[in-house]
Formats: structure tokens, sequence, C-alpha cells
DNA sequence: AGCCATGCACCG
DNA sequence: CGGTGCATGGCT
């Protein structure tokens, strides 16, 4: 069981104006683009569905997408991979940008349980790791 | 690398 | 027609 944290921006929750989908999963460290699944990169764009439950044992269907056409298209200069269908749950959770939204994983494949942290509690808990990755954190 | 943005399609 | 998501480019 491994828990991901990824602090929002602004852009992830909505708040900047923009419908873009999706806040963005860093490629950088496999185990976390691991985490959410595996993605063929074979493949343009794959994708897989993975499912969220949250507190109060409401199931969240987020889609995981690889935007790869950098290395299939002519031009193409997407290479990323970002979890989309978020706007409804951040909705509902009044999700602010600051607060944080906490992956855990669970013994069945692609499906995690999901939390939001909010930005005004303190960070306690000395013996997590902090992780490398911006926005992102992995909690041991 | 990560966040910001947008033209278009689709759907209620 | 307004909101949402797709897939893409742009800016720092």
């Amino acid at each position: 069981m491994t828990t991901f944290i990824k602090q929002l921006s602004a852009n992830d929750i909505g708040s900047t104006g923009s419908h873009q989908a999706g806040i963005l999963v860093p490629k950088g460290d496999p185990e976390l683009v691991g985490f959410f699944g595996k993605l063929d990169p074979s493949h343009l764009n794959p994708d897989a569905w993975i499912s969220c439950v949250d507190e109060e044992l409401k199931e969240w269907r987020l889609r995981f997408v690889y935007y790869n056409n950098k290395l299939h298209t002519p031009g193409g200069t997407r290479n990323e991979y970002r979890i989309t269908h978020l706007t409804k749950y951040f909705k509902s959770v009044n999700a602010a940008h600051g607060d944080s939204l906490v992956f855990t994983s669970s013994s069945e494949p692609r499906h995690f349980s999901v939390r939001l942290e909010r930005s005004i509690k303190p960070e306690i808990h000395t013996h997590r790791r902090r992780v490398v990755l911006t926005g992102w954190r992995k909690v041991h």
C-alpha cells in the first residue's frame, strides 16, 4: 500500500478559468507512473480508468491518460501523464488552490482511496520521506 | 518539467 | 447555451 500526494495548482481545480482536463502526473518517477497503472507508450494517448473511493465511500471513476503525441506524431509536443474527470469531485469538496489530493493504493489494481487535505493543516510526521517531484510526494 | 491555456465536440 | 472533457500548443 502506497500513498502519493499532489498539491493542487490553480489550474488543477479550474480556478484559472481554463477547462483543461486533469491534473498532471509527472513522468519523472516511474514508481509514480506505475502507481496508477501501466499505459503502453507504443500506443498514441493510451488511457485507463481507475476507481477512487473518498471518505464518504463514494466512488469516483477517473481517467488516467498518457498524452504522448511527441512519440508518435511528427511535430507533436505532448509527453505527459494526466488524471482527468476530477472537476465534480473538486467541486463537491470545495477544493482550493494549495490543498492536497491524497491517493492511497489498495490491494486491487487501479483501485484507490482519495481524500482532500486542506492546506491549512501543518505538516507533521517526521517519518514521512519527501520525494523529489514538484507538487507530488510519496508517503511511506 | 510543470503549469497555463484553448478550439472544438458533445451533452444536458 | 453553458459546462465539461479531449487533445493539443504555449509559457516559464
